[in-house]
Formats: structure tokens, C-alpha cells, sequence
DNA sequence: CGTTGCCTTGACGTCGGCGTCAAGGATTAC
DNA sequence: GTAATCCTTGACGCCGACGTCAAGGCAACG
């Protein structure tokens, strides 16, 4: 099974998968420093991926581009790395995406709160300043 | 009218100034070290306050509480400090104001995206485990 | 005279997710 | 052999708005 497995392998280096993924070595080493993508060794002590490595890597990112936090992606990324079919495919990374819908859901009512006080600020504002945007509005009489 | 303004004027302390403002010594210090709070010294080099700069720190605050940076909240400071009736009197504050709606508009607008998108995650792949949080829904056909 | 409670300046710590530089080892190409 | 391009670790920088600690001055009370 595992010399099966390594059979359609294709290992590369840091520099390779942080091109295919998108990033940086030095993001990819950060997410190594903070446990999220352990990495094995060649002898000459490069760091060395495989094609499930790109695939976590690029899990991470898509969270990340929505808003997530490091941790909060570690769910799906340990969930890929107990071999489910995809990063959400365990409950635990489903309780990150409630928690997160939730986070935005009040985040989104607080913003809207924001937008109407100050857009009411605004407008008291613009009704004591008589220099409107179209000066020659209301001219005649 | 230099010595008539100070009739009325209380002069207080940093302390003092804090607790009215509800706010932290460490906070002014930071705000007169971005030169938005200038403060007069006492004779022992202590900082002195008036009510208006009680004011300019309220309104600095009320600013912040809506996620204002520090720096868009100096139009309206520079503004009270001119003399006018109220930190939104002036053009420039007017323009800090719209130019906030606009960005609170486009940031609103991506997290509802996100929001949409991570919603979707979830239903796709609740839709995969059917481990639902209703155990005896569905059971005898 | 000492204690308490204000005040002063200065400077380092926090949080997240890296960027950027430094100094040096490995591999490949020529 | 050497130049170029990878790779390694380590460590400091950044942003914003302060928190927190250190060491010491000033004022008032008893």
C-alpha cells in the first residue's frame, strides 16, 4: 500500500509547491512553524511535498482568502491529512464554518449599525453646511 | 476676551480628562504624541485640560467606536480646535464621512460574498455527511 | 519625615501573517 | 572551478492603537 501509493508521487521541493499553490517559501515555512504543514526531509535536509501537500496548502489559502484565521483552518487541514476526500468532509470543520457564518453574520449587523450612524451623521451634517455639491440648485426664486 | 474664555474654564489633569472621557492616561498620551491633543503644561510640567479638549477626545472616541483610523478622525478635531459648533462643521470632516460609506459599502458587500460562499460550503458538505444534528428525521421509511 | 497617589518620560510587548534581509550550504550548468 | 539558483536557519520589521512596566518627580496629608 505505501509503495503503491508513492508510486504516483511526484515529491517537490518548497520552491515548487509555493509556486503551484500560489504563495510564498516563506508562507509555507510559517505554516510549518506554526504546525499546519509538517514537512518531510530529503537527505540533504531540503523540505519535501507531495501532491496531498499541495492540496492543504491551497485549502489554507481558500480560507484564508475568505477571512479565516490560521487556526481556524487547521480543522480542514487535518481532516485532508486523515485522508477524507475534502478539507470539509469532518464535523469539526463544519462547526469552523458555522462559527465563522455566525462571526459574519454579527460582523455584517455591526458594519450596517456603522453605515447608517455615520450616513445619519452626514446628513445632519450637510443640512447645517449650506455648500452643497450643486451650487446652482434652488438659485431662483 | 483671552481672560473672559478663561472664566468659565475648569483646567483638570490627564487623570481627570480620562475618566471623563472614558478612556486610559496611556490613550491621550498617544493622541498628543500623534499631534492630535496638544496639551499646555503646568508650571511642574504636568499636562493641563479645558472642556474643550474634553470635547476633541469624545469626539475622537465616538469616531474610533465606528472604526474610524486615527488619522481620518483629525479633520474633526482640527475642526472643534478651529471653533466650530461641532466636528462635523467642516468640509473636510464631510469628505472623512463619505469616503467611510463608501468603504464600509465595498466591505459590507464582500463579506455578504463571503458569507454566501462559505454558506454554500457548509450546505454542500452537510449534503455529503449525513450525520445531521437530527438523528431521528428520515429513520423509518 | 514618610507614605500615598498623582504625574513624567522611555521603552518594550501585543496580535497575525507574513516580508525582507543576512549568512551560509547544496546542486546544477557550463 | 565557479557562477547561478536553489535551499537552510535566524532574526528583525511592519501595521494600529494602545498595554504595561520601570524609574523617578511633585503634592498633600498626617
Amino acid at each position: 500500500m505505501t509503495s503503491a501509493s508513492r508510486i504516483t508521487v511526484f515529491d517537490m521541493r518548497i520552491g515548487e509547491l509555493a509556486e503551484r499553490a500560489g504563495t510564498t517559501t516563506r508562507t509555507l515555512r510559517y505554516y510549518e512553524s506554526r504546525g499546519l504543514l509538517p514537512a518531510r526531509r530529503a537527505v540533504n535536509g531540503y523540505r519535501t511535498y507531495d501532491e496531498g501537500d499541495l492540496r492543504m496548502v491551497r485549502q489554507i489559502r481558500t480560507l484564508q482568502d475568505f477571512g479565516f484565521g490560521l487556526e481556524e483552518t487547521r480543522p480542514f487541514v487535518e481532516c485532508l491529512r486523515a485522508g477524507h476526500p475534502a478539507g470539509d468532509s469532518c464535523p469539526a470543520s463544519l462547526a469552523v464554518y458555522r462559527a465563522k457564518l455566525a462571526e459574519l453574520d454579527t460582523l455584517i449587523d455591526q458594519l450596517r449599525s456603522v453605515r447608517a450612524q455615520v450616513g445619519e451623521q452626514l446628513l445632519r451634517a450637510e443640512a447645517q453646511l449650506p455648500e452643497g455639491p450643486d451650487p446652482q440648485c434652488e438659485f431662483g426664486g
